[in-house]
DNA sequence: GATGAAATAGCTACAGA
DNA sequence: TCTGTAGCTATTTCATC
């Protein structure tokens, strides 16, 4: 995968980009139209971008409550020692546990910020259980639950570390 | 939009989800083979789980470090009233802003958990001023910079009120 | 739910700017 | 190097069983 700088985009770009991060199930043909281009142009610079790594995945979103995970929850999780080596299992565990969403290492008051969905709170406490109890490298955690999302954006943040969702 | 309930979800509407929700370019032939259906009946669960809006959006996921927003930031926000006249403002304000990927509603200490993407410091400076500093009813907010991203799902946990990504 | 045909989208090759 | 036109391949979609 070669390296794209930001540069490289250019306006025609950032517009293909801006429809695909709503919906990538619009026709090549009607971005093409969008954009002022033919389609087989919007189709090589897709293509580039993908293999650039700009577009980082293609996925459908779903809907958690429908799945029967109606329940949010972000955790702030404290632990004793930020060395990978006390902190691989803690990561593997929640790379591993589909309940989790999202997991960002932060600075700050806490170390990691965890956005979760569960069925229930009994089935909150079992995953807390053995993700972070569990583990005596986890100081503490403070739990918070979700009343609402008022928005979802899709763009990944950092380079990601460990196994991808 | 009809309603649709989990227990109308059988194994293999969930075994199409975990495969969409990966990589929702796999070809419906590719999916078929692996659920042992036929393409034509694979389309027509895709369709009814579109429809009942199980599947929510079908997007791109763009990289962040490459699009030159390579800051993640978390930021709890609390506020001084929760009631929905005084917040309208921030939340207006969020959802107009593309900087802010997510945004949570949340239950104890903090009231808003804040996921954001910026260029640069400077850039969320002028952010934080606009979005929560010029506001009366923000009482405090807390940010963390985010080191990595270890975790990224994309399942939409909650009915989102307000304007969607 | 499966089969086969029609429509449509995506991809490649080639020519021109 | 990038764009546009043309044609091909593959996928989606629809009608029928």
């Amino acid at each position: 995968m070669p390296p794209h700088d930001p540069s490289s985009l250019d306006s025609i770009d950032l517009a293909i980009l801006d429809i695909l991060q709503r919906d990538n199930t619009v026709p090549q043909r009607a971005i093409a139209q969008a954009v002022h281009l033919s389609a087989p142009a919007v189709q090589r610079r897709i293509q580039r971008l993908r293999e650039s790594g700009v577009i980082r995945a293609e996925v459908a979103v779903l809907d958690a409550v429908k799945l029967g995970r109606p329940l949010t929850l972000t955790v702030e999780v404290h632990v004793h020692d930020e060395h990978p080596l006390r902190t691989a299992g803690l990561r593997a565990r929640i790379a591993a546990e589909p309940a989790v969403q999202q997991c960002y290492a932060i600075t700050g008051e806490a170390d990691y910020l965890l956005i979760i969905n569960v069925a229930s709170m009994a089935d909150y406490d079992a995953l807390a259980e053995r993700l972070l109890r569990g583990d005596d490298n986890v100081r503490r955690f403070r739990t918070s639950v979700a009343l609402a999302c008022l928005k979802v954006g899709l763009q990944v943040p950092l380079p990601q570390q460990g196994t991808p969702a």
